[in-house]
DNA sequence: GCCGAGTTGATACTAGGTCTCAACTGAGAC
DNA sequence: GTCTCAGTTGAGACCTAGTATCAACTCGGC
C-alpha cells in the first residue's frame, strides 16, 4: 500500500473526507525529498488553493502525517513524520533536518515539574548545529 | 542605579547610542509587569515610532536584556530577562511565564551530538503546563 | 433525486515583523 | 563653534505565514 493510500485511509477513518484536493496536496508534500515551505507547496501544487494547502498541512499536521520544524531564523517548515513524538535537529548550514527519535528533556520533565509545582502538558524543542557532511566540508577548507 | 541606566551603559558600552527613543522603548519595557507583544509595546509607547521599537526590541533580545517567548499557540512575547541561558515555562491556561535557570537538555547534549555526528550549537525549548494557582483553582472547581 | 454536512477557493484580512529612504542627530574632528 | 558623517529615526511599503469569510460545490446516505 502507498503512503498516498495509507494516508488516505487514515483520513477516512477519522471521519474527513479524500478529496481530489486532498490528494493532490497530500500527493504534493509526499513528493518533497525533504522539509517544505507551506507557500511553496502552495505555489508548486496545481490542484489545490492556497487556503485548502494550508488547511491540509495542518490537516495532516493534526493527524501526526507532517511535523512543523522551525528553521534557526525562525521560519516553519514541514516535514513527513516518521515517528510519534520526537523532535529535530537542524543543520544551520545546508538546512538538513534529522529526527531525533528519542526525546532529550522527557526525563528532566519530573523534576521540573515537582520543583515548579507546574503540571507540565507538552513542550516544543528544537537542537541547532552543523551536520557530519557540513562539518567535513569545512575541515577540508580549512 | 536603575535598571534603566544598567541598560544605557550596556549599549553605550556596545558602541549604541543612547537616543530618546531608545530610552522610550526600555522605560515602556521597563514599565511591563509580565510578557508582553511587540506590537501592543509600539502602541502603547509614544515616543518611538513602530519600526523603532521593534528594532530596540531586536536589539536588546540580541544583547540578552529581553528574551523572547514562543506561547502555546505560537505567538511570541517578549520578557525582560533575569539570566544567561535559560528556558520558560508557560502556564496555558493564564499566560504566566516562569523561567527555569536550569537547562533541561544541556546533558543530553553531548550525547546526541555523538550519536548523530552534528556539532550542536544553540537549543530551542520551551515547556507548557499547567501553573499552580490555576490547578489549585479548578482542583477546588471540581 | 434530495438533503445537509463537509469541502473548496478567491479574496480579504491579520500578526508580526523587515525594508526603504529621506530626514534628523549628535559625538568627535577641526 | 561648526562641520561632518555614521548612526538613528519614522512613515509607509512590503513580506511571510498564515486565518476568516462566504458563496458555490460535492457527495454519502436516505
Ligand atoms: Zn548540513
Ligand atoms: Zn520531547
Ligand atoms: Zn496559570
Ligand atoms: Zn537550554
Amino acid at each position: 500500500m502507498s503512503d498516498l493510500e495509507q494516508i488516505s485511509l487514515e483520513l477516512e477513518a477519522r471521519g474527513y473526507r479524500v478529496t481530489p484536493s486532498r490528494r493532490a496536496v497530500i500527493a504534493a508534500i509526499l513528493a518533497r525529498k525533504n522539509h517544505f515551505a507551506a507557500d511553496e507547496l502552495a505555489k508548486r501544487c496545481r490542484g489545490a488553493g492556497r487556503a485548502t494547502v494550508f488547511r491540509t498541512i495542518r490537516l495532516l499536521s493534526d493527524l501526526g502525517v507532517v511535523c512543523r520544524v522551525l528553521m534557526d531564523d525562525g521560519s516553519p517548515r514541514y516535514l513527513v513524520s516518521r515517528s510519534g513524538h520526537h523532535h529535530h535537529l537542524v543543520c544551520t548550514e545546508c538546512g538538513t533536518v534529522q529526527d531525533l527519535d528519542q526525546c532529550a528533556v522527557s526525563g528532566a520533565l519530573r523534576e521540573i515539574a515537582d520543583a515548579s509545582g507546574y503540571e507540565i502538558e507538552g513542550h516544543w524543542l528544537e537542537l541547532y548545529g552543523r551536520c557530519a557532511a557540513c562539518r567535513a566540508r569545512t575541515a577540508v577548507l580549512a
